[in-house]
RNA sequence: GGAGAGAUACCCAAGUGGCUUAAGGGGACGGUUUGCUAAACCGUUAGUGUUCGAAAGGGCAGCGAGGGUUCGAAUCCCUCUCUCUCCGCCA
């Protein structure tokens, strides 16, 4: 939720920076006339039971005292379910207005616009045609799609022997090496309240984005930022407790409404994939240099990995709905010749912290106010399994095992069994 | 799944319709006294959300959550959530 002020009192600026990021001006406009009356008569209301209270005796009232009382009453009661139906429309018409994007967010409409940032690494130069990873892993026996759709469905996988060991493996390294890097760890549950997917923003507006189970309250979570960012829902922080950095490995579910036909080969894009998530806690004035600290977070496993990728910066019109600034990364896929994303990096203000009232308390004065919430993948493990088939393979097929991820897998090379 | 007991502020806790502006205690913080510490005594302690205001400072909400009854609800009624104890089942 942005901060209701920004739309009373910088309501031009505000309002064509969310038209960059494609929101409907008819809903700006409505949720700021919302606004205006629901504070008009709020003020009203409060006038009433202030006269109510003045008016009450200390003991039984007489006749007369109980006709004024029983008139203030009624008044009220018509102005309270007056200004509880504007709050409620005032509420969800400012759930479903995205993050103001930040000023160093590009201005931009699609994915075309986004901004290469940097690039990092050397492209693998192939004497020969690479092949793609569904290719490479199903030849190996690492994974299983076609059984993973007779149990459950399409956009399902079954890893196998060597693959379920490096699929293990790169979770392990990817906690390993951020909890050294400061990151507390957290394995928190896969399935979340909605209160919660309310909190960091997936509800109400992206319910068709995530499973739902039925007959209770409860979703299958998108992101580990769900868990972990809600970890703190209600709370105040003391200042001198900031930042507070976690990093969490939680499976991920996404329906993928939407695309069909996208990404269809292998595992790139699944309903259920495992995640390590980086999650930060910072006090307001930090979050833009934490965001940087963050991303170069993420990075340091790619670089670790020796994966080429480059980063980059999302523009307005691709900023995700709660997010003022994104950065990308996105990893080289050589069978598709295409850097491909595989971490997201973003910088919320206060906007989670906002709707799940996460704030802190400030050393010097005591004052309580919104910290700032960041987060971003560290990184996708199924994805990142692709990239190293893709970009580790040998012309037999084989796949060299990355230096850093030997002494996981205590192996050098995986190959076929019966070569 | 069954039975019972709970939820009040930082913690403990009183409170069965108006005298509650939520008692009292602990803790914390500030002060007096003091060579220092402790004790004693005095004082402060409702965080938060929201709104009005340039500010100082007001108003309103709030006793697990949401509804209801009433002129008036921590208190009465309904629904839900969570915690604890016991039984059953279970990795």
């Amino acid at each position: 939720m942005n901060n209701p002020k920004l739309i009373r009192e910088k309501y031009e600026e505000t309002r064509d920076a969310l038209v960059n990021k494609k929101t409907s001006l008819a809903l700006i406009e409505d949720y700021k006339q919302r606004d205006e009356l629901w504070r008009s008569e709020g003020i009203a209301l409060d006038e009433l039971r202030h006269q109510r209270k003045r008016l009450m005796p200390k003991g039984k009232p007489t006749s007369e005292q109980l006709e004024s009382l029983k008139d203030t009453s009624e008044k009220i009661k018509v102005k309270q379910e007056l200004v509880s139906e504007l709050d409620k429309e005032c509420q969800d018409l400012a759930l479903s207005i995205p993050n103001v994007p930040d000023r160093s967010a590009p201005i931009g409409t699609s994915e075309d616009e986004n901004v290469e940032v940097s690039k990092w690494g050397q492209l693998p130069d192939f004497k020969f045609v690479p092949k793609d990873h569904e290719t490479l892993g199903v030849q190996l026996g690492m994974f299983d799609l076609k059984t993973a759709a007779k149990i459950t469905g399409s956009r399902f996988v079954i890893y196998k022997n060597k693959g379920a060991k490096l699929e293990r493996a790169l979770i392990n390294f990817m906690l390993d090496t951020h909890s050294k890097a400061g990151y507390e760890e957290i394995l928190p549950p896969a399935i979340v309240h909605e209160d919660s997917m309310r909190g960091t923003g997936q509800l109400p507006k992206f319910a068709h984005d995530s499973f739902k189970i039925e007959e209770t309250p409860y979703w299958l979570s998108p992101t580990a930022e769900v868990q972990v960012t809600n970890m703190e829902r209600d709370n105040v922080i003391e200042e001198e407790n900031l930042p507070r950095n976690y990093v969490a490995y939680a499976p991920c579910f996404r329906k993928e409404a939407g695309t069909y036909g996208k990404d269809i080969r292998g595992i790139f894009r699944q309903h259920q994939f495992n995640k390590v998530e980086l999650v930060k806690f910072v006090t307001p004035e930090t979050s833009m240099a934490e965001l940087e600290k963050l991303t170069d977070h993420a990075e340091t496993i790619l670089r670790l990995l020796k994966l080429p990728y480059r980063k980059v910066s999302l523009c307005t019109g691709d900023l995700g709905f709660s997010a003022a600034k994104t950065y990308d990364l996105e990893v080289w896929f050589p069978s598709q010749e295409k850097y491909r994303e595989i971490s997201s990096c973003s910088n919320f203000l206060d906007f989670q912290a906002r709707r799940a009232l996460i704030r802190c308390r400030r050393t010097n004065n005591a004052q309580v106010e919104y910290l700032h919430t960041l987060n971003g993948s560290g990184l996708a493990v199924g994805r990142t399994f692709a990239a190293i088939l893709e970009n580790y393979q040998t012309n037999e097929g084989a796949i060299r095992v990355p230096d850093v991820l030997k002494s996981y897998l205590n192996l050098e090379i995986i190959k076929n069994e019966w070569e």
